[in-house]
DNA sequence: CGATTGACGTACG
DNA sequence: TCGTACGCCAATC
């Protein structure tokens, strides 16, 4: 315990900012992995972004990856939750309609942490 | 310790 | 418009 469970903001690496911006993502809402990088001010950096969501299922609490997506909206990380319709069945329970592992009105429900966390 | 891989994105041809 | 190449940082082999 040391002090606090607190996150403390020297101690998180941008691994943890990416957990905990995909934490922030609304329900029926979806982002993708540049934006997220961008938001930490690595825009070049997008595949550390997947990488982090790859050891998302390691982490506590789990974040819902499936609401992140790639840049052209398709289902790319899929394959990772287990089942090969477990994402797609996750966002179209949130509202979100899917087809051909590709996120119908993408944009429309795009969620722009740069946006929506801006200060 | 060095090389390869990885849930991406942008640039160039 | 499509295909290939490069960059970014960390983890794994």
């Amino acid at each position: 315990m040391k002090t606090s469970d607190s996150f403390n903001a020297d101690e998180i690496s941008f691994f943890e900012k990416v957990y905990q911006v995909v934490r922030l993502i609304p329900k029926g809402k979806v982002t993708s992995y540049g934006a997220i990088a961008k938001y930490l001010g690595s825009a070049q950096s997008s595949r550390m972004v997947g990488w982090a969501m790859n050891n998302s299922s390691r982490i506590k609490p789990k974040v819902p990856a499936h609401r992140v997506v790639n840049r052209n909206g398709m289902l790319t990380g899929k394959h990772f939750f287990g089942a090969n319709d477990a994402m797609q069945h996750l966002l179209e329970k949130e509202g979100i309609k899917v087809s051909d592992d590709k996120i119908i009105d993408f944009k429309k429900h795009f969620w722009d942490p740069s946006v929506e966390l801006m200060l």
